[in-house]
RNA sequence: GCCCAGGUAGUGUAGGGGCCUAUCAUGCAGCCCUGUCACGGCUGCGACACGGAUUCGAAUUCCGUCCUGGGCGCCA
């Protein structure tokens, strides 16, 4: 019976493992073979005078990375790596690693971020990488358990559409059969519609496409989002619940994943909620001390700008009261005062991580907005129709998962929080 | 879309007109080595993205092509 690497102790005395040969130590008379699984490693020790001539044949035939199934004795000592080690009985290669590999996987030489994603399923046998993917795992897991356990039903919308959703992004066009489509931008219209079928509370965690020609550490083509609506609710609700989201994560990955944060070797600190709260009013003060450019009220935050209220913040914030002329149509106007709305962004101190809002949910005054960014009313119909027909109030946001885990486990590209990334260049693998 | 920077062995690098038959590390192959943990020692293998130009001479300068990284704008 195979048993994984991690359940390998100092009380064990027999054991068959399967792995990957991390790294081989050949001193002469004696090698040490390090194996490596999911959980962990293994020192597999072949004295060459006692060994069995058929282990002696397949530890010379393993090249690095191979796949090797091992049976042997397991024997305390203090110097092996992890205080025991394993001596082969029977070793057995299942599969041939090629020479030479496209990458080190035992990190003595590094890679760059093109040549690991070119090899991504190697590049991911790092435990350090493969850290980041079973906390990323975590992190929704976390999420998800914490949308049921309030009440949220789990949505599904099409990610084919004939519209745009927001205007702004460039889209991704498609061939569908004689019409034409894209790819969706984001939810948003459908979570908005899901709110007058009445469902209340839903959520989606689902990718978007965005066809923007940027070439940073920060942007995707194809990114995940985590989307929530909630009927009958303000846009302090929802600033309410995406905390409890960020903070919930936080906590269940330091809880379920000390071992990936320590093989990434990071410093990770739950943040504390609440998170402090400003104003895009007080949030240009901020800027407008700290930066050389120009900024004034009405401008959309540059990237020098947030980086400054970044760096003057110091931990998670909201940016909130923003003004009506640079948010979406469908954000809600204050009813004293419609220059402003109640949109929020949720900062971290590197970056945006969700932008949300209260939105309209009277249809004359969505129209009248939708005129006001210059779109025309006619290409929504589909998206007007429900808000004649009993719209409830609602609130909602989208956070970029991505964003997420780069700004939890300071990732400094964001294409390391994606399996396969897909960005201005890359479509493959 | 605009603006920078860059492509040298499998990987990561040095070298910016002749000292280059191209550095170092890692890797791979062979030999030596019985407690390594970045094992060590010796020998060897392996690369200037492509095309053109300048020059007595180009990895190095220039032009073009292809590919890539990054910044900005926009956005999550």
């Amino acid at each position: 019976m195979r048993i994984p690497i991690s359940a390998v102790t100092t009380e064990t005395t027999e054991a068959e493992v399967i792995g990957w040969i991390h790294e081989v130590r050949d001193l002469g008379g004696l090698a040490f073979y390090i194996l490596r699984d999911r959980t962990g490693f293994l020192q597999a020790t072949i004295v060459k005078k006692k060994a069995p001539e058929s282990v002696l044949a397949a530890a010379k035939d393993a090249s690095r990375e191979s796949v090797v199934r091992i049976t042997g004795v397991v024997k305390a000592t203090e110097k092996a790596p992890g205080g025991r080690e394993i001596l082969p009985e029977t070793f057995e290669v299942i599969a041939k690693a090629d020479a030479p590999l496209p990458l080190d996987v035992a990190e003595k030489v590094p890679a760059e971020i093109d040549t690991r994603l070119d090899n991504r399923f190697i590049d991911a046998r790092r435990p350090r990488v493969a850290g980041i993917f079973q906390i990323r795992s975590t992190v929704q897991n976390a999420i998800t358990d914490l949308f049921f356990r309030e009440g949220f039903i789990n949505i599904t919308t099409s990610k084919i559409v004939a519209a745009a959703t927001e205007g702004g992004t460039e889209l991704f066009p498609l061939a569908y059969f004689e019409k034409e489509a894209f790819l969706n931008q984001s939810p948003q219209l459908y979570k908005q519609m899901m709110m007058a079928a009445g469902f209340e509370k839903v959520f989606e965690i689902a990718p978007i496409f965005r066809a923007e020609e940027h070439n940073t550490t920060r942007h995707l083509n194809e990114a995940t989002s985590i989307d929530v609506e909630i009927s009958f609710a303000d846009h302090e609700d929802v600033m309410d619940l995406l905390e409890r989201v960020v903070v919930g994560c936080y906590t269940k990955v330091a809880e379920e994943c000390p071992t990936a944060i320590d093989a990434m070797g990071i410093d990770f600190a739950v943040p504390n909620a609440p998170f402090p709260r400003i104003t895009y009013a007080e949030a240009i003060d901020i800027a407008a001390i700290s930066i050389e450019e120009d900024i004034t009220y009405g401008d959309d935050l540059s990237t020098a700008a947030e980086k400054a209220i970044g760096d003057e913040m110091g931990e998670h914030y909201f940016i909130t009261d923003w003004p009506t002329a640079i948010k979406p149509y469908y954000a809600m106007p204050f009813e004293d005062d419609p220059s402003v709305c109640k949109a929020f962004d949720l900062m971290h101190p590197r970056m945006e991580l969700s932008s949300g809002a209260q939105r309209i949910h009277q249809h004359d005054l969505l129209v009248e907005q939708i005129q006001a960014k210059g779109l025309s009313p006619e290409s929504f119909e589909f998206y007007l129709k429900p808000f004649r027909y009993g719209m409830p109030p609602h609130a909602g946001w989208g956070l970029g998962m991505e964003r997420l885990v780069m700004t939890m486990l300071d990732l400094p590209n964001i294409r390391e929080a994606v399996l396969f990334p897909r960005d201005r260049h890359r479509v493959t693998p």
